[in-house]
DNA sequence: ACTGGATCCTGACTGC
DNA sequence: TGCAGTCAGGATCCAG
């Protein structure tokens, strides 16, 4: 489940077990994920030392100083945790980073959707994050720059945002529960939508994600060491996975509709 | 340059 | 129970 605030979570919540630590051995189980896991990563890794734990979007950066980045992505079902060399290895485990405080950190995908992969390159270079939009925590993620870039735009709102060059880490639940805080139909053609329009917008992604952090940082605490814990974000959810439920505003039942093959749901009478 | 559709993969759930 | 069909929190690639 991994959302923008969720990896944010699995960041900050693996950092403190390796941030520093040495590479002692990496298992791979399974190569093939989303693209395949470089074959040499095991020897490239073995005895460097992890200096950063960043994040850029939804990839997760390990940075091991000038030597390199890993660049993982946990696709739709994955997920990361920290154990020890000794906790048994499941199903879908597909890689250890075994570090020299015998602290493991490993990832799970059973979609493997997911991604690791290895640059050289100042990862900002890289292929997958060069043509990245901007974060949308950040003041550079404003109004102006939503406005100016939606126009002429003919695809709705709702994939328009969840467009990782637009901006990144807006995922399916928070498209909708963004344009439902903001009230905006998903349906609406994204180049129609007025300038304070965008800035309401603007300000609703922001708010949701930011609670969603707020909220991942202290009920998923430990989501690196326990698996699978539901999400109590879930419970704040306005629209999302809520059709034929009633409006928190207005009463009105919630529609689901489908949108390039994706869920979305909103309230008719809410969001024009 | 944009847009819509196909696509990678497994698991949970629903309905027959 | 078994089996087929549908649906999942992503995002790239490709054709038009």
């Amino acid at each position: 489940m991994p959302e923008l605030p969720e990896v944010e979570t699995s960041r900050r919540g693996i950092e403190p077990h390796i941030l520093n630590k040495k590479i002692k051995h990496v298992v791979i189980r399974q190569y093939q994920l989303r693209w395949p896991i470089p074959k040499n990563l095991a020897s490239i890794l073995t005895d460097l030392k992890l200096s950063q734990v960043a994040r850029r979007g939804k990839y997760l950066l390990l940075h091991f100083g000038t030597s390199g980045t890993v660049i993982i992505h946990l696709g739709m079902s994955g997920s990361l945790r920290i154990c020890t060399p000794s906790t048994p290895a499941g199903k879908h485990d597909h890689i250890d980073f075994v570090f020299s405080n015998n602290k493991v950190l490993r990832l799970t995908d059973p979609r493997k959707f997911g991604c690791v992969l290895w640059t050289k390159l100042p990862v900002d270079d890289h292929k997958l994050i060069s043509k990245l939009g901007p974060e949308p925590l950040n003041d550079e993620f404003n109004a102006d720059y939503l406005y100016a870039q939606s126009r002429k735009r003919t695809c709705s709102i709702k994939t328009f945002i969840m467009n990782s060059h637009v901006v990144v880490g807006v995922g399916n639940i928070y498209a909708s529960e963004s344009l439902f805080m903001a009230g905006i139909n998903p349906n609406r053609k994204a180049g129609s939508l007025s300038r304070p329009r965008c800035e309401k917008l603007v300000i609703a992604i922001k708010k949701i994600l930011e609670l969603a952090i707020q909220q991942g940082g202290t009920t998923l605490r430990d989501f690196t060491r326990e698996h699978g814990q539901p999400g109590y974000f879930a419970q704040q959810l306005q629209v999302y996975g809520r059709a034929n439920e009633p409006c928190s505003s207005c009463g009105k039942l919630i529609k689901q509709i489908s949108q390039q093959n994706r869920s979305t749901f909103y309230c008719t009478a809410c969001q024009k």
